[in-house]
RNA sequence: GGGGUGGUAGCUCAGUUGGUUAGAGCGCCAGCCUGUCACGCUGGAGGCCGAGGGUUCGAGCCCCUUCCAUCCCGCCA
């Protein structure tokens, strides 16, 4: 098709053009007909125009711009005019200028639009899915996509001005069935067996150190499959980082260096650096949470101290069977705390596992309300042991310390929140350090990995880490920022005898683990550099710059919670034949 | 697997203790309009009230079942 092709784009125009013939490739964005004259508003990737049809166009235009509708793809000549002083529109980035059309093409046309394009689609989320293209011409999206490219741009040029290579790992690979859930490609050349799709490229990232190229890096896109969120996708792409010779004072510099070149070249803003650090003990005894919002502080407090002899047998028999109360001193909320608004944030911590929410308010001096029968004796004591002020609101859960820590936690966060107090402009980074290298899996009644199995203890505990499990620290480190985890990182075991007593520590057999990650433990034979790595979510990365309440504003072609595409219709069935070719079994 | 919220016109939503013909704004169609820019004015079309069953003289509204979406818990090394 031979068409006028553009000289200019509709968002560059200027006075610096007036008088200049243009032509504009662009979609109509608005068309308003005013009789004799006739003004479209056209758009493309990189603006605004307005458009004038009158008495100075050619004879018979303006009959056949009235024709036009909205979203039709057209190739417009005309010549760029200043608009007289009264007409200018300051709201338009091109607002001082308009130009005369001279001819207009139809390129194509459309049928009358599901939703209407606007800065914010409004419409149903599954419906912008169905027409995502259309949602796509949004300046909202096409914003957020092209901030994403600067970021990824930006990170690219960082980590290769620090000598890093970007290498590429493969997307059909070996099944290893820890943590998250593998999607899974059957072979047809190899009958009953089937290849992974990577959760991550952790283990060629590792074989990229033992092969010598020092510095690795990819845009990787990772697969878990798992239930989606706001901040999850079956499908993710990370930063994905390795390096040798290295320690978590690399990675943490490293870091820090490209989380501020990209919070420059992106927003402009200058991003605070070292990022400060919170031991994982310390975030989970604080905030209830290892990705704590830290733009508002709120910490919870220890309460046990004032249970002994209040006689509220709730608390008495939690602490007596090793639990622990805690408290958060929400401050000022006499008037959001309502009876309701309490009755509200119990049903948020129950959620998490509390069996329910109690509460005292400070007024004059004294507790009042709720619980605070039990503690008069001490009230002088709780309140400046609490700092609580005139106004404040007490709340307390008393459990397990895992889960009043987690519960009243998040009672937190969403209190904190509802209050004001996290700043949507803030960008609270922190360094979430010293975790712990295994957990206890009480029904299995075994110890296993916190993280996963590759992460090296921290050196205090390598003489013991396999005799006494339960304390060990690993060289493990997340990086937070305003509740999200942004990235997740450690140094490596990269010793094979190590690596075997990390393996009997949770229990996975020599021939298990021969099976399953024989071709790392081989490759660890030869010289293997010690190493570390970090991977940050570029979705959650951007989600945060753009502050979106979820990443599928950040995807252009995201999957909804279930995981389907209302677009394409995937995940769909597929024909027996296909199957057979497969060589998987099919009741029939 | 579990819990919360929602599903009414193309879109966003309202719809009283169950009661005539289910509404609004935007969009769409037609007409008018020479300075609009979310143009305006006049008129019009457009509905299996997610689906199925039940209660009732009568259901958008109440009950049961089911489907879909979304948020959260579990899960996510």
């Amino acid at each position: 098709m031979n068409f006028p092709q553009r000289t200019h784009t509709c968002g560059d125009l200027n006075l610096v053009h007036a008088e200049t013939t243009v032509t504009l490739n662009a979609w109509v964005h608005r068309a308003r007909n005013q009789g004799g004259v006739v003004f479209l508003t056209l758009r493309d990737r990189y603006g605004f125009v307005q458009v004038v049809v009158d008495e100075r166009s050619p004879a018979g235009l303006l009959e056949r711009a009235a024709e036009l509708k909205n979203e039709w793809c057209v190739a417009l000549t005309g010549q760029v005019k200043p608009r007289p002083e009264a007409m200018r529109n300051a709201k338009m980035a091109t607002g001082d200028i308009e130009v005369v059309a001279h001819d207009v093409v139809i390129l194509s046309q459309a049928p009358v639009l599901p939703f209407p394009i606007e800065d914010e689609n409004k419409a149903n989320e599954n419906l912008r899915l169905e027409y995502r293209y259309l949602d796509l011409r949004s300046p909202g999206m096409r914003d957020r996509l092209v901030l994403r490219d600067k970021v990824t741009w930006t990170a690219r040029q960082y980590l290769h001005s620090q000598g890093f290579l970007e290498i590429e790992t493969p997307t059909f690979i070996k099944s290893t069935p820890e943590g998250a859930r593998d999607f899974l490609v059957p072979s047809r050349t190899n009958p009953g067996k089937f290849y992974a799709l990577p959760q991550s490229p952790q283990l060629y990232k590792q074989l990229l150190m033992v092969g010598g190229l020092d510095k690795y890096f990819q845009i990787a896109r990772c697969y878990r499959d798992e239930d989606a969120r706001g901040d999850r996708q079956p499908e993710f792409t990370q930063i994905d980082v390795e390096m040798s010779f290295c320690t978590a004072e690399d990675i943490y510099r490293l870091m820090e260096g490209m989380m501020r070149e990209i919070f420059r070249e992106t927003l402009g803003y200058d991003l605070a650096v070292p990022f400060a650090r919170l031991p994982y003990d310390t975030a989970i005894d604080l905030y209830g949470s290892d990705k704590p919002d830290l733009r508002f502080g709120m910490p919870m407090q220890d309460f046990s101290p004032y249970v002994a002899g209040s006689g509220f047998q709730a608390f008495e028999s939690v602490l007596s069977a090793g639990g622990a109360v805690k408290a958060l001193v929400v401050p000022q909320a006499g008037e959001i705390a309502s009876r309701k608004k309490i009755t509200e944030w119990e049903e948020t911590a129950k959620t998490y596992g509390a069996k329910g929410l109690a509460w005292m308010k400070v007024a004059s001096g004294t507790l009042e309300g709720g619980v605070a029968k039990f503690f008069q004796a001490d009230q002088a004591k709780i309140l400046s042991g609490l700092s609580a002020q005139d106004g404040d609101v007490i709340l307390l859960v008393a459990d397990r310390y895992k889960t009043a820590c987690t519960a009243l936690g998040a009672v937190r966060l969403k209190a904190g929140r509802e209050l004001g107090l996290a700043d949507p402009n803030a960008f609270a980074f922190a360094w979430i350090v010293d975790f712990p290298l295994f957990e206890f899996n009480e029904e299995e009644a075994r110890w296993e990995p916190a993280h996963h199995m590759f992460t090296m203890p921290q050196a205090q505990y390598l003489a013991t880490f396999d005799t006494d499990p339960g304390p060990v620290k690993g060289d493990l480190y997340d990086l937070v920022c305003n509740g999200l985890e942004l990235a997740s990182g450690s140094i490596r075991i990269h010793d094979p005898a190590i690596q075997q007593r990390l393996f009997n520590t949770v229990g996975f057999p020599p021939e298990e683990a021969q099976k399953r990650f024989g071709f790392l433990l081989k490759a660890f034979q030869y010289g293997p550099p010690p190493h570390g790595g970090i991977a940050p979510g570029l979705d959650r990365l951007v989600m945060i710059l753009t502050q979106q309440e979820t990443i599928r504003e950040v995807i252009a072609f995201p999957k909804n919670t279930t995981g389907a595409s209302p677009m394409d219709n995937s995940p769909s069935e597929v024909d027996l034949l296909q199957l057979k070719d497969l060589h998987l079994k099919v009741d029939l």
